[in-house]
DNA sequence: CTATCTGTTACTAATTCAGATACACTTCGG
DNA sequence: CCGAAGTGTATCTGAATTAGTAACAGATAG
């Protein structure tokens, strides 16, 4: 799988942490380490699937749709394409060979039970969950740092 | 991912299919419809697991290490080296920012327990059941093509 | 009207994937 | 003892994917 679902979530927890405030590709980029082209590409996906909104012109800029409760990483995870791609079948098994003709059919549908398994998980975590985790590790390092400077 | 996990699960099932025989990678290739020297190197990686056994020199081939009753498909799935690569996060995140300090710490046990998931699905079926599935395919085939020349 | 931003497209370099080939080594059979 | 039939491993190549880069039209605030 490529990058997007990992970055995505970035986004929307960059979001979920400036509540209200309209975020611009730039800054996004800068928080991943990449490129404002990338972030876009990657927000046009997730405002299609209606996890974002966007306001275009001066000071305009990314925002959430809906509270970061109400955004599971499932949601996420859909929006950047990824679902159903997890296993690649082999795709020209030999159709003359009874194994070749039926291999696929045969695995298709456990491919299918184990990534509904994945989703049922990441439906459980919510853009909240992780901004949560992300501000009570950044608590957690300011306290070690005044521990050490007392 | 890539086709391995799929092709692998391939060539077990077509050596449950023919019990006790030493297939050739030649005969695989043509039932997978790919190269010799590609199923040699997943073979490879499947009797370095422990799945295959593999007799070299003239009549040499490949069979099952054990019964497809004690193969589980998640066995497969971890010796193709697809383990804990599903998601791909993004490997350079700000760590100057907050987020981009802390976003991997907080996603990836989520992305842990999401695999661990997928894996348990993986370990129900075996590739006695994929076989046994082919087989089926096969009887209902001939009974269709049987039913059609009555 | 201009600066700032989005949305989209096109191009490019790096990487990954699997097909192709080669060849040393092993083993069976005549 | 030799040749044919295999495995095991390595290298090379073309195609596809990935993300970095750039460009530009359109929207909007001031």
């Amino acid at each position: 799988m490529n990058t997007h679902f990992s970055v995505a979530t970035h986004i929307l927890a960059f979001l979920q942490l400036q509540p209200g405030k309209s975020v611009s590709s730039e800054t996004l980029a800068v928080s991943i380490n990449t490129n404002p082209g990338f972030v876009r590409r990657l927000l046009s996906q997730l405002r299609s699937a209606g996890i974002t909104t966007s306001t275009m012109g001066t000071n305009g800029g990314t925002s959430l749709a809906r509270p970061g409760e109400d955004i599971t990483l499932l949601d996420v995870y859909k929006a950047t394409g990824a679902s159903g791609q997890i296993f690649t079948p082999h795709t020209e098994p030999n159709a003359a060979c009874p194994v070749g003709k039926n291999i696929l059919g045969a695995l298709q549908p456990r491919f299918d039970a184990a990534e509904l398994e994945l989703q049922d998980s990441l439906a459980k975590t919510t853009i909240a969950d992780i901004a949560e985790d992300i501000r009570v590790s950044v608590r957690a390092e300011r306290a070690k740092a005044a521990a050490g400077q007392a």
